[in-house]
DNA sequence: TTGACATATGCCTATATAGGAATGTATTGT
DNA sequence: ACAATACATTCCTATATAGGCATATGTCAA
């Protein structure tokens, strides 16, 4: 069995890292493809595909505007990584206190020596 | 170019369902690999695999104990994927006061209908 | 040392990529 | 109707999977 598909959820779809460029690059306005395309220095059927992932995972909308097509980061798709990774949180903060005390413990030790 | 690595950084890594899973499973102790085999309710093979790329990327650690191998989450290697959702936060809350105000200005139509 | 237990690795297959080049489609202005 | 512009799609290839099964490695207990 192979990988799951890019496009059968945000997890997969943001694990490349020009997806997670182009959506850091869609999330303050809406741009046409080309825009993306100078910006982030890619070739262009290769943005288009990307935003095709994007597109069917929900990690951004699309609106026509003439001949252009304008591209927006969906942000509420992108929160149940955001959720999944929060649940991580306390352990992390659990460890760096952990290493503040162990290493206040090391001050005071040098402390009394 | 095929896509990169499961083993090339935690955005890969954790794009598996199951390998989210076990990083839920072990956040809270390290546990050997046949409790994660008994709870996950996967082979055993398959959990070692998955084991192997988290190991890879540092998202879990493991010590030795008898013929056990302990492993746990090592939750400053989500830190990653959790700022970078976290950058977007504000966005879909602003999304999501659009949506309320939306709501609050229909309801205030109806009142003066 | 031998056997039982715990975990890891190797081999196999089908499949979905990402990128590059070329081509297709849609829309506009004239 | 036509050329130009803006995107999208198709075809190609190499490659890294995840899972299933068999087997190897490592560690203890008696």
């Amino acid at each position: 069995m192979p990988r799951a598909a890019t496009t059968s959820d945000a997890f997969n779809a943001v694990a490349e890292p020009r997806r997670r460029d182009i959506l850091d690059y869609l999330a303050l306005q809406e741009r046409p493809v080309g825009d993306i395309v100078l910006t982030l220095g890619l070739e262009q059927p290769s943005v288009s595909k990307h935003l095709r992932v994007l597109r069917n995972v929900g990690l951004v909308h699309v609106r026509r505007v003439g001949r252009h097509k304008l591209y927006r980061t969906n942000a509420a798709a992108i929160q149940p990584v955001h959720e999944w990774a929060s649940t991580f949180e306390r352990y992390w903060r659990n460890q760096l206190n952990r290493v503040k005390e162990r290493a206040e413990a090391k001050v005071k030790g040098l402390d009394r020596s």
